[in-house]
RNA sequence: GCGAUCGUAGCUCAAUUGGUUAGAGCGCCGGUUUGUGGUACCGGAGGUUGCGGGUUCAAUCCCCGUCGAUCGCCCCA
C-alpha cells in the first residue's frame, strides 16, 4: 500500500486565514467604499480570455507575452490566457459589448491576476489587484479624478504616510517618439560605460535604462535628455492641467522625469505611488493614460486612463484590523436545551445580531470557546432556565450575570 | 532563467567541536471544577529532523543531489 502524498500548493499562490485574510478583506472593503464615493460602477470581467486579448495589447514579441503569461490550449484547441492584468480585458469588454454608449465609462473591479514570475516579497503568481478605469474621456479631469481617488483610498487605508505620488508625462505620440530617439542617441554615446543589461536594453527597451538600479547606469541616466525638452505644447498643456487639478484637490506629488512605461500605447500621464517599506517591490499603486490601447485591440481611437493597486502589498502596509468578534455565544446544557438554543440562535441572527454556538462540548468547553470567539455575552440555557422560560445572560467583559426572559435575550445582548 | 540564505512537533524555535531516549513555549485533548470563560496548577497525545544518496563506529549537525520557502537579480503589462 503506497502512501498517499498530499498535493502541495502551487508555487506563488497563497492561502490566507486569520489576520492575513482580515487585512486582505479590509483593503477590498475600503476600496469598494471609496469607489462608490467617486461614482465608479462595479465591472466584472472573465478571469481568462483569448490569448490575443493580451498579446495584442502587450505586443507579440515581448518577454512578457512569451514567458510570463499563463497560456494554455483548451479542449477545442483555442489558446487561452489567465488574465495578467485588468485593463486589456475591460477594454475588450468595452468593445464587444458596445459600452461606447456609456462613455465616459467609470468602472472599478478587483480580483485575482496571474503572472508566471518568481515569487518574492509582495510578488506572487496568483496575486490580487484593485483596478479603476475611465474609458472614453480625453479630458485631463479624468486623470485628476483617478489620482484623487487613489490618494483618498491610500489615506483611508492609513498608508498614505510614507507613500509618495510620483508623476510624469510621456507626452503625445510625437513627443514620445522624439524623446525616445534622443534617449537612444544619448545612451548610444555612452554605450561603453553602461552595464551589460542596459546595453541589452538599448536595443530592446531603451526607456527602461532610465530606472536601472545598476550604479554604472545611474549617472548616465541622470544626464539623459528629459521629456520636457521634447514636449509639444499640447502635451505640455495637458500635463499642466493635470498638475493644476491635483493642486486644487490638495493632492501632493513629486515629479519623476525617469518614470516610464515600456509600451507604445501609453500617452501623457504616468504615475506610481511608491513606498520604501516593501523592499524591491516599492510600487503600491500605478497607472496612467493608455489612449492607444483600444485601437491595438481593433477598436476605434478611444482615450482611456486607469490604475491598479496590489492588494497584497497594501495589506502588508496597513495596521492589522480588529477581528470582527460576535455579540452573543449560546451555551446550551443537555439535549432539551440544545433544541431551545438552536431556535434562539436563529432568531437572534434573523434580528441582525451576530451570534454563534459551538457544535458540541460540555459547558466548560463551550464557555472557553465563547471567550475565545470574542463574544460580549454568553447566553446560558439549561434545564432550570427552560423550566422558567429564561436564559442566564453573562457579560463576559464584566463577569456579571442576569436572568432574562427568552424573548428578551435579543435586547439584553444588544447593549 | 540566475544568485544568496534557510527547511526540526499543528505554530514559533532549542539541541555543546558530529555522541547515545531530539527539548521548550504556544496550541490541542483531559483533569483540579459533572452549571460558568479569561489567570493558575497537574497530566496526555503529537517527530522517518523536507526527500534521496554519501562520509563516519556514530549525522538534526559534514558532503552531493533534489523538492520547497524566503530575499534579491532579470522582468515589471
Amino acid at each position: 500500500m503506497s502512501k498517499i502524498t498530499t498535493p502541495q500548493a502551487i508555487r506563488g499562490t497563497q492561502d490566507m486565514l486569520g489576520e492575513d485574510a482580515l487585512r486582505f478583506g479590509h483593503v477590498v472593503e475600503t476600496f469598494e467604499h471609496v469607489r462608490r464615493l467617486y461614482g465608479f460602477g462595479r465591472v466584472e470581467v472573465p478571469v481568462f480570455e483569448a490569448t490575443a486579448v493580451f498579446s495584442r495589447s502587450l505586443g507579440e514579441t515581448t518577454d512578457v507575452v512569451s514567458k510570463e503569461m499563463y497560456t494554455f490550449e483548451d479542449r477545442g484547441g483555442d489558446s487561452l490566457t489567465l488574465r495578467p492584468e485588468f485593463t486589456a480585458g475591460i477594454s475588450r469588454a468595452y468593445l464587444t459589448n458596445g459600452w461606447q454608449q456609456h462613455a465616459p465609462l467609470k468602472v472599478a473591479t478587483h480580483g485575482p491576476l496571474f503572472r508566471y514570475e518568481r515569487p518574492q516579497k509582495g510578488r506572487f503568481r496568483q496575486f490580487h489587484q484593485l483596478d479603476a478605469e475611465v474609458i472614453g474621456s480625453a479630458e485631463p479631469a479624468a486623470d485628476v479624478e483617478l489620482l484623487v481617488f487613489a490618494d483618498q483610498l491610500l489615506h483611508e487605508l492609513g498608508v498614505a504616510e510614507g507613500v509618495t505620488l510620483t508623476l510624469n508625462t510621456l507626452g503625445d505620440q510625437a513627443t514620445r517618439e522624439a524623446w525616445r530617439e534622443a534617449l537612444i542617441r544619448h545612451f548610444e554615446a555612452h554605450r561603453d560605460a553602461l552595464s551589460e543589461e542596459s546595453v541589452d536594453r538599448l536595443s530592446r527597451n531603451p526607456l527602461r535604462i532610465l530606472d536601472s538600479k545598476d550604479p554604472r547606469d545611474i549617472p548616465i541616466a541622470a544626464a539623459a535628455p528629459t521629456i520636457d525638452d521634447h514636449l509639444s505644447s499640447e502635451a505640455g498643456a495637458f500635463f499642466e492641467a493635470v498638475t493644476r487639478g491635483l493642486q486644487a484637490a490638495g493632492v501632493a506629488w513629486t515629479r519623476n522625469p525617469r518614470l516610464v512605461r515600456g509600451l507604445d500605447y501609453y500617452r501623457h500621464t504616468a504615475f506610481e505611488f511608491v513606498t520604501d517599506r516593501l523592499g524591491a517591490q516599492g510600487t503600491v499603486l500605478g497607472g496612467g493614460r493608455y489612449d492607444g490601447l483600444i485601437e491595438a485591440l481593433g477598436g476605434p481611437a478611444t482615450p482611456a486612463v486607469g490604475w491598479a493597486a496590489g492588494i497584497e502589498r497594501l495589506a502588508m502596509l496597513i495596521d492589522a484590523p480588529a477581528p470582527a468578534g460576535i455579540q452573543a455565544a449560546i451555551v446550551p446544557m443537555g439535549a432539551a436545551a440544545e433544541a431551545v438554543a438552536t431556535g434562539l440562535l436563529a432568531s437572534l441572527r434573523r434580528a441582525g445580531i451576530a451570534a454563534d454556538m459551538a457544535y458540541r462540548g460540555n459547558m466548560k468547553r463551550r464557555m472557553q470557546k465563547a471567550d475565545a470567539s470574542g463574544a460580549r455575552f454568553a447566553v446560558i440555557i439549561g434545564d432550570d432556565e427552560i423550566a422558567r422560560g429564561e436564559a442566564a445572560v453573562k457579560n463576559l467583559v464584566e463577569g456579571s450575570q442576569t436572568m432574562v426572559p427568552l424573548d428578551k435575550v435579543g435586547e439584553a445582548v444588544s447593549r
